[in-house]
DNA sequence: GTGCCTCGAGTTCC
DNA sequence: CTCGAGGCAC
């Protein structure tokens, strides 16, 4: 067979036969696959045909065949990539700096289950891969496609280029009719440096690290151009599954592993946090020396029923960590220290740098945080407790936090320039002139000038447009501000009104480079589609202060629609205990008086009102739809616990019937659905007996939930 | 009142 | 990603 010959020595006609013999024989494969249950060739085999199909193609361009195997994967989309939505989000870990985080991951993890100090429990620890996340869908053992992290929840579809990788096979033996995995995508180093000279020699762009390398990789239009890069995939975890792949997180590893897919070999059980660490220091011994990059390690607890139980926070799950391994740092000189304001009007200092390399990427400019950070008196956590100032011209070292954020985490005051002085922090708003007030108690300095800050408008704005907002295809942060400056947007409602005030001339916005009639008109498109929008996502569009993401999809959830919103914040008393609507504000979980101090002066004030109202008047909303109560029995229900709880912690308790659809309140009042009281229930039980509130016991609880 | 826990706001670089 | 601060449990 000719298969061993190196592609390179390969003579036109014999590429030319391959190819058709290959094609032929991977024809054959797929029919043999889709349509009977004994494949001819191994999975191995195929991937291997399939591969070196694609060698001799990209060897040899122009013998492509025009019903060549490749064609089969999708032709790359027009523009960028499909989005794909993860049937499970792909969450991050949370972090732990050093032995006593790891102490306290462990000791939260007893706590959260309710168990013993001390008592048994099995974690894995795996080296944290420095690269890409990506998960591949199998659908009957077929990839079927592949997707990045993205924000999480969804990714760029980049399943024609993940085919390309030889550690992702096209079919797997024996899986679930549905499986999700998920694992990293990287370079090794030699393989990063091979392909760095190869790029220098054909004078293209040099990647600055390897991570950065398969992340260009990866993303490459064209899949031909990945196929050319030497990226490698190791898997860790899975998203969706039609059946359990095992009990143990370390099962379901191995079953990866059976599955034909390259794990860590570094991966193992350790069964206390001292074992964690040994293996810790075991992989930063050996982190010179493995070919790849990592940054840190990860703890998982090991059975996978527990791992359910401790469930998720809101961005990271309970029962994983990573331990990173301690930041570079580099010296530099602090060239100047510009200040920027936030859309709530922060001040918010910024230091210029000398440009320095840190950790595989040149850094120019670091946060210095606020007014304290630079005067040297940051209070907690802060990396210059010291007492240092920090000035400009001062030699700093500096790191990046987390291995992204730039930080100034100290200054050599041997290299002090004789003539420096303290550096002063402004009293007035750079951009408007507006007093910056300081209130007490508060670390920020904040620009008093509100709507009259243009700084603030544009803030606004671009947060308006934001992925978790509006999100409006070809509006990003940088039209924004082209838009304000141009004085064709203000206001958020100006923005639903552009193609109007653009008529079908659109004579000004075409003068602008880059823009045509087309994709003026597709922008607009892209606006109109957003006039329908969630109550969530329009609530943490509108930027009140204290109001986030979550709390907007709180309230949304609350609430239900926009007009019942409306009137609770328009009619609120502050700080009226008597008032219904204000008092039923502060019953929800989760909202405070800061809060709903914030949103009510928010819609009281008239200006503010005033633009609000345009905007909603543009706009069609969409009420929040609880959920679906058929399958959950305590779906909208407000449930309270009270008491001791013996067979859960309150926390899980809490998580576990928000997850279900109920919303979990501290106290009785009479909106309460459901009291469920646990031993030495005191005045709650007694209250909802008052209020003829149904009450439960524990076990009553679980019972109702567990009859789903 | 104090001590967690979580969320909000601001941050860099590609 | 980190810090500060709000909210809530103790």
């Amino acid at each position: 067979m000719s298969d061993t010959t190196s592609v390179n020595d390969l003579t036109e006609d014999q590429a030319q036969a391959e190819l058709q013999r290959l094609a032929l024989l991977i024809s054959k494969a797929n029919q043999a696959y889709h349509s009977a249950d004994d494949p001819e060739i191994s999975d191995a085999e195929y991937d291997s045909l399939k591969r070196r199909n694609l060698e001799i193609e990209l060897r040899f361009p122009h013998l492509k065949l025009s019903d060549s195997p490749t064609l089969m994967v999708g032709a790359p989309a027009a523009d960028g990539f499909q989005k794909i939505e993860h049937s499970l989000p792909m969450l991050s870990l949370g972090n732990a700096f050093d032995a006593e985080d790891v102490r306290d991951f462990d000791s939260s993890i007893h706590k959260y289950l309710g168990l013993k100090e001390g008592a048994a429990l099995d974690y894995t620890a795996e080296p944290k891969i420095d690269g890409l996340s990506l998960s591949l869908r199998y659908e009957e053992g077929v990839l079927v496609h592949a997707a990045t992290r993205g924000d999480g929840r969804v990714g760029e579809d980049v399943t024609a280029n993940a085919r390309t990788v030889k550690d992702i096979p096209e079919r797997l033996k024996n899986a679930p009719d549905i499986l999700e995995v998920r694992g990293e995508i990287y370079m090794s180093h030699a393989d990063f440096e091979a392909l760095n000279e190869a790029q220098a020699n054909a004078q293209k762009k040099i990647f600055a690290n390897p991570r950065n390398a398969a992340a260009g990789s990866l993303r490459q239009l064209d899949s031909n151009i990945t196929a050319s890069r030497p990226l490698r995939f190791f898997a860790y975890a899975w998203g969706q599954v039609s059946e359990p792949l095992a009990t143990l997180q370390s099962a379901a590893i191995a079953r990866l592993s059976d599955f034909g897919f390259s794990t860590n070999p570094l991966t193992k059980v350790c069964k206390t946090p001292d074992e964690l660490i040994a293996h810790y220091q075991d992989i930063e011994a050996q982190r010179a020396t493995l070919g790849y990059d990592i940054d840190g390690v990860v703890y998982k607890v090991n059975d996978l029923a527990l791992q359910n139980r401790l469930g998720f926070r809101s961005t990271t799950p309970r029962w994983a960590i990573a331990h990173k391994f301690p930041a570079e740092l580099a010296w530099t000189r602090l060239e100047a220290i510009d200040i920027q304001v936030g859309r709530t009007g922060a001040l918010s200092p910024v230091a210029r740098l000398l440009p320095v390399t840190v950790g595989g990427v040149v850094v120019s400019n670091a946060t210095l945080h606020n007014e304290d950070y630079i005067a040297g008196l940051a209070s907690n956590g802060d990396e210059i407790r010291n007492g240092k100032d920090i000035r400009i011209g001062d030699w700093v070292q500096v790191y990046r936090a987390g291995d992204v954020i730039p930080k100034v985490a100290d200054v050599d005051l041997s290299k002090r320039p004789s003539d420096s002085e303290a550096f002063e922090f402004p009293k007035l708003c750079p951009e408007c002139q507006s007093n910056a007030i300081r209130e007490p108690g508060d670390a920020v300095r904040r620009c008093s000038g509100g709507l009259i800050c243009p700084a603030q408008i544009v803030e606004r704005l671009k947060h308006f447009v934001s992925r978790a907002a509006f999100d409006i295809d070809g509006l990003g942060s940088k039209q924004v501000e082209q838009f304000f400056e141009d004085g064709w947007v203000k206001d958020p409602a100006d923005i639903f009104t552009l193609r109007d005030r653009f008529g079908s001339g659109l004579q000004q916005l075409q003068n602008r480079e880059g823009w045509g009639e087309k994709s003026a008109n597709k922008l607009f498109d892209a606006i109109d589609a957003k006039r329908s929008i969630s109550l969530d996502r329009l609530i943490f569009a509108l930027g009140i202060r204290h109001v986030g993401e979550g709390t907007a999809s709180l309230l949304a959830r609350h609430y239900g629609s926009w007009s019942a919103f409306e009137t609770a914040v328009t009619n609120a008393v502050i700080d009226d205990p008597e008032d219904e609507a204000w008092s039923d504000l502060l019953a929800i979980d989760g909202v405070g008086r800061v809060m709903a101090t914030s949103l009510v002066t928010a819609f009281q004030q008239p200006a503010e009102r005033a633009s609000i109202d345009r905007l909603v008047s543009l706009l069609d909303i969409k009420d929040i739809t609880r959920p679906d109560a058929e399958g959950s029995p305590v779906a909208g229900k407000t449930v309270v616990f009270t008491g001791t709880l013996e067979k859960m912690t309150r926390a899980e308790a809490k998580a576990r019937a928000e997850a279900l659809g109920a919303k979990v309140s501290g106290s009785v009042s009479a909106r309460t659905d459901l009291l469920v009281a646990g031993p030495g229930a005191g005045s709650k039980a007694k209250k909802a007996t008052e209020l003829g509130v149904e009450t439960i016991d524990e076990d009553g609880w679980l019972a109702l939930i567990e009859s789903l």
